[in-house]
RNA sequence: GGAGGGGUACUCAAGCGGUCAACGAGGGCAGACUGUAAAUCUGCUGGCUAUGCCUACGUAGGUUCGAAUCCUACCCCCUCCA
């Protein structure tokens, strides 16, 4: 009985917050194996950057590793040089061994801020694919039709309206699939945009007389703007390294009602909390405020306590009050004939990326020297001086002229 | 292999001989406002030695006073047929 409960208690907190388990109850019977469970989650090696999109998922590994089993977290560095296919069809370029050593350097430094380093396993999976050799790499591709691969949402969209599907890019899901079978599964994780190459994994492990894995997908997180998904190609992304003052200034500047949504899937509240929080924002709590405890639950994560406080006063001095960074980029630069154009000051201190930049800018009243507004975009600074240059609300830098 | 359609700025997408640095939408940036870098409104959104000049509409040539727009070749993508 007391193993019986505890199998109940982990499919309690296993499930919570995934998006989608297949089988539907298929978690039980696995658990019921009464060993540690292999539990696979795959990372693209192209992209060693995790923003709080993917801590979703790598929570979710932490939920199992913290309750017995065998965390495998894969590098797909042979499937890299193929690049999954979901979504973009730009090409990447094949990535050279010593790319692929840096970024599974960067990929361990980042998640084992949420994983147990001594529990987690690292494969990858050149291991096995490497030494495949053609015979058998149409073996595997015998296992699976075009029409079903054609079933793949994306393929789907991509074919319908007419965008190119290369061959090779079929070899992705295979692949992947087979790493399911090389290290005997027992679980994988994936995002929902992974759920056809997750499933192509039972359909193999089948194939080799293997028990197929149960497949576990968690959400996308919505990205900053609260439409797109979370990546680092469209930009709207929290990255896990990023600096506490940018991780809270991203935080605070999601829309009121993503808030909620970072609540439900990043926190670790319990729901009832978030709830409350949420009834008291409804009885006249400035959203605001809210907005402040995320922020400092996620930048403690990644950072600390100490580092989530300085961030929050930061931002209220900052925004709220209009004073100052407290840090501020300095920058020294020679003058021409014993001064400098503005739009030239500018674009050396870094403040915009063009001269053309730096006249649109003093145009919309967004350049300020010293807290003073510049209206002549003809102005000369003389040489020795020194000053705060501003563009924006957010961009600042002292500039000496030398 | 044959026939047809298409390649335009960060993205999508107009333009089809001059008024095009290129309509519109999205995105981004800025200003105002605010409860925050939310929402909303307004403006901007190639570069420069800056009231002018230079570079840009797949690539390379050509026609023309003048080309994103017409012609030729080439490259790439898609559709149908084989």
């Amino acid at each position: 009985m007391a193993v019986m409960s505890s199998i109940r208690e982990q499919i309690a907190e296993l499930t919570r917050g995934a998006d989608e388990v297949l089988p539907e109850n298929g978690l039980e019977a696995k658990l019921k194996l009464g060993r540690p469970l292999i539990v696979k989650a795959g990372f693209d090696p192209t992209a060693p950057d995790l923003h709080i999109g993917h801590t979703v998922l790598i929570n979710k590994m932490r939920q199992f590793q913290r309750l017995g089993h065998d965390v495998v977290f894969l590098i797909g560095d042979f499937t890299g040089m193929i690049g999954d296919p979901s979504g973009k069809n730009a090409t990447r370029p094949p990535l050279s061994p010593e790319d692929i050593k840096a970024n599974a350097e960067t990929y361990e430094a980042q998640i084992f801020k949420i994983l147990d380093e001594d529990k987690t396993r690292v494969e990858f999976n050149s291991r096995w694919m490497a030494s495949m050799d053609a015979a058998g790499l149409i073996k595997l591709a015998a296992r699976h039709t075009v029409a079903r691969m054609l079933e793949r949402d994306d393929f789907n969209t991509r074919y319908t309206s007419g965008q190119p599907i290369s061959i090779h890019e079929f070899l992705y899901p295979l692949v992947q699939g087979y790493d399911s079978v090389a290290l005997k599964a027992d679980v994988e994780l994936g995002g929902t945009d992974q759920k056809f190459n997750l499933l192509v994994g039972r359909q193999l492990q089948q194939d080799f007389g293997q028990e197929a894995q149960l497949v576990m997908t968690t959400p996308l997180l919505e990205g900053l703007d609260g439409v797109q998904k979370m990546s680092k190609s469209l930009g709207n992304y929290i990255g896990i390294t990023e600096p506490p003052g940018e991780m809270f200034g991203k935080i605070m500047s999601i829309s009121d009602d993503l808030m909620w949504r970072y609540f439900e899937v990043l926190s670790f509240r319990s729901l009832d909390d978030i709830a409350s929080l949420k009834r008291s924002v409804d009885d006249g709590l400035n959203p605001r405020d809210a907005k402040f405890e995320l922020g400092r639950e996620i930048v403690a994560r990644f950072h600390d306590e100490a580092s989530a406080e300085d961030a929050q006063k930061e931002f209220i001095s900052r925004f709220q009050q209009g004073a100052m960074p407290d840090e501020i980029v300095e920058v020294r630069l020679d003058s021409q004939k014993g001064q400098l154009g503005i739009a030239h000051l500018l674009k050396g201190a870094g403040l915009v990326s063009s001269t053309s930049e730096a006249f649109r800018m003093i145009k919309q009243g967004a350049v300020k020297i010293d807290g003073q507004r510049v209206d002549d975009r003809a102005l000369q600074i003389e040489a020795g001086s020194s000053n705060v240059y501003q563009v924006g609300k957010r961009r600042f830098a002292r500039v000496s002229i030398a």
